[in-house]
DNA sequence: GACGTTATCAATATCGATAATAAGACGCAA
DNA sequence: TTGCGTCTTATTATCGATATTGATAACGTC
């Protein structure tokens, strides 16, 4: 089995640290960095400057450059640099209308396509995830918890359409982190996922989607408008 | 004013087909090519190929492949090539119905922006698009049809939603010329974008939602279940 | 004959250096 | 002072060459 590839088509690309890859470990980094808001939405960033940072040479920066701009995380100007992408909460808030969308509506094929493997990875997440609260490690929380969402979504078979989820998850979480305290309760977090892994071993589809929809509309809280109707209150 | 960027941040990268920089014009060239079918499906591409057929070195060629697989018109596996990404009718389903959500969720902050200027730019977009139907130019059409539309989705101003509108709506066009005759009314698809600069042009938000609704309905016809919900698992 | 190991090969990944570009600084004239 | 053209500089864009990778086929051993 391949063990990573160029960009987000699999999860296993979020989980291994290491690549073999040099533009996938910078990649990866700068990513944390952004997200973490160590980089500031703002900043600039020049390909030469991150060239000696990470010992490499300006090339594999520039790979590095695209995938973020890829995901958004930056924003690339010909020949006049790279910045930190902004995050307003407009976006944030339509990426997670559309997030809930993409999740939910494709549930009956997720069920369907559904294996033990399946539900093996996942609790397989949920366990690092766990860890990871455990930790106090709430970047690798949302790493896997990305991971977890991913995972799932793939299972619909709609490989023109996970691209998309990435980028409403990366959006997310990246809002969450940056507009929020350090964090409280990230054990929670983790567990909010395990009635998800049941309900699909269950193959309980109704349940899943109420579940999913209710887990996506409580993770950024926007206050009352987050879809027009708030919803019933509740962990 | 930036007259072009490194993806599709506006919509003037789709329109002038001479660029400044070579791995664009290797971007346009190789997606018009790849919507067109001209590069089949799984077709595999090298990168030392197409460096020699466009008289550049690797690199340059990398980093318009690398364009490609961000809007998902080609598929990339570390050390082992590029291939052209098939267009499964599921996908483009999906791809559709994200469409129809994201272009007429958010025309009230459109039309909240709607000044002279994006008007008389759709105008000029809607007269490209006649001249192309004229002379027969069924992609350059579709050049323009996705220039008219994210112009449109530009003025909502949700900068990190716009690259999704961009992946469903190129995928739509793909599936649409792949799997059609070349084409019969060009004209009148052309044509059907003037109700809509209208509506907007009388800011009646609740028509110009009707319009696009209907116009995206009506792009590609895969029968009776377009949002209906994916009856009996068959294509 | 089956199996693990090694050589080969096609392709990408990375490098270091050079060219092209765009923005701003500077100087000069009206 | 202001406007304009030139120059400088910081940065990306491109190149050509080399290293690395992963798959496959040839090979030797058991």
């Amino acid at each position: 089995m391949a063990v990573e590839s160029f960009s987000q088509d699999t999860v296993w690309d979020l989980v291994p640290p290491q690549s073999s890859r040099r533009s996938h470990t910078i990649f990866v980094a700068l990513q944390k960095e952004i997200v973490l808001g160590i980089l500031a939405p703002e900043r600039t960033l020049t390909e030469l400057d991150l060239a000696q940072r990470f010992g490499c040479s300006q090339g594999t920066v520039r790979e590095a450059l695209m995938q973020l701009n890829e995901e958004g995380l930056v924003k690339r100007q010909p020949n006049r640099g790279t910045r930190v992408a902004p995050c307003p909460a407009d976006d944030a808030r339509a990426l997670l209308n559309l997030r809930r969308e993409v999740e939910c509506a494709y549930l009956d094929r997720v069920v369907e396509r559904t294996d033990a493997r399946l539900v093996a990875d996942l609790r397989a997440l949920l366990d690092a995830m766990r860890n990871a609260a455990r930790d106090g490690d709430e970047y690798g929380l949302s790493v896997r918890d990305r991971a977890f969402h991913t995972r799932l979504f793939e299972a619909a078979d709609l490989p023109l359409v996970t691209p998309i989820l990435t980028r409403c998850l990366i959006h997310a979480h990246r809002f969450k982190i940056l507009n929020s305290q350090p964090n409280r309760a990230l054990t929670e977090t983790a567990e909010r996922h395990l009635p998800i892994v049941e309900a699909l071993d269950a193959r309980d589809r109704d349940l899943l989607r109420d579940l999913l929809a209710h887990h996506i509309a409580t993770i950024v809280d926007f206050g009352p408008d987050l879809t027009g109707g708030p919803t019933e209150g509740g962990a």
